[in-house]
DNA sequence: CAATCAATTACCCTTTTGGGTGATATTTTA
DNA sequence: TAAAATATCACCCAAAAGGGTAATTGATTG
């Protein structure tokens, strides 16, 4: 079985060049091309491609909502961007809408053939330059991991439990010690980091993820 | 110029045959194997290599820790993760630690020899399954973006100032209102998300981040 | 050994938060 | 147009959080 492949991208010339060379492959077949979002997103679920090639900045539509609004109802279908460079945000955005992969178009042509293999297959092709954008995310919050070095083993504990969400009641009861030792070791959490609530306090230590 | 590559990798047979591999390259060299993080630890620094591949399963150390001690006295060096499959709080933490890249030992030794390349040209290289996790992690939060879908504009934007740790009063000034309608609305936000506190309800609100 | 740090408990006090009820004006929607 | 949702304000009350001071014990360290 070839594997069905669906283009949405209103650059007419990148359009047609993805489906030559698509259709030129012997495992793929390209079963639609679309040209604007709206027609894509009332037309793509019937046919049930088995991955589709998303631009993000079409005239109409942002590819990202379509993404979104599309894979609840197509569990079925990979969805891969395909797009010119886009801020982090937008990056970040289309990987939360459900897209599993994350092209750029200066890639060249026979990479977006293996993305479309390794997507059909179940992984998550990405740019070099994109996987380099998400692993940069990931380390912008290592600065915070650092301060976070001033505390003791237990007043790490301590804003643990704080930043699920228990009452200092709870933390007192899961650690056995009184509530005053539990208000005393978060004043000493905020003393440390240099905040004056809980969630000050959290969102130094979370930044996570 | 060749680029240095040193190894750090208890496994004596792995070791061994990565140096093997990277050698009979003609633009790199392996110029030191470790077989244990303490000594990685002591003499990597001096050694300056461009890239560094490293396990995370060392007897002694471990190799997010190594990496997130180096990478800040080498900026120059270049740290890849290669290592068994691990869980997903493990991977996070190398990224956060300062890895730029992240393979697994499955992977075949031509793709650890690109991987090094890309690395050493300032890429990210992650194995198709790593890079499936990473976005798999973005993608968890689409359900809670789908929850907040039920909160309306103005206590969207209320959440949001609460979660940046400002105080009733404060954002009752920011939006020119009484407290007292602030309330009002936080209680409204709390009813919609099924939480109680600030905490809970920031714990859903962030996670889209 | 003395000093420091960590963990623990206690008590005092004020501010902040959260829950409940009710009311009014405006906007949206069925 | 009538009903529902939204945004606004008010008052009451109890629980939770946060800041200050003080003291004891044990571990660590210079």
């Amino acid at each position: 079985m070839k594997i069905r492949v669906a283009i949405v991208e209103d650059d007419k010339n990148y359009n047609q060049a993805l489906k030559n060379i698509i259709d030129f492959q012997h495992d793929m077949e390209c079963v639609a091309q679309f040209f604007n979002g709206k027609n894509a997103l009332q037309k793509l679920e019937a046919l049930e491609p088995d991955v589709v090639l998303m631009d993000i900045q079409l005239q109409d539509l942002s590819g990202i909502d379509i993404v979104f609004k599309l894979t609840e109802l197509m569990p079925g279908t990979t969805f891969v961007m395909c797009t010119s460079f886009e801020n982090d945000e937008k990056i970040f955005s289309a990987l939360r809408a459900g897209a599993s992969g994350y092209l750029v178009k200066g890639d060249p042509l026979d990479k977006i053939i293996q993305a479309i293999q390794e997507a059909h297959k179940g992984g998550a092709p990405m740019s070099f330059a994109i996987a380099k954008r998400v692993l940069q995310h990931f380390q912008e919050t290592k600065v915070q991991v650092q301060t976070l070095l001033l505390l003791t083993v237990t007043e790490k504990e301590v804003l643990e439990l704080l930043a699920q969400g228990l009452l200092y009641k709870e933390i007192a009861d899961k650690k056995n010690v009184t509530i005053d030792t539990i208000k005393k070791h978060i004043g000493n959490i905020y003393r440390k980091l240099q905040v004056s609530n809980k969630i000050e306090a959290i969102n130094k230590f979370n930044t996570k993820n």
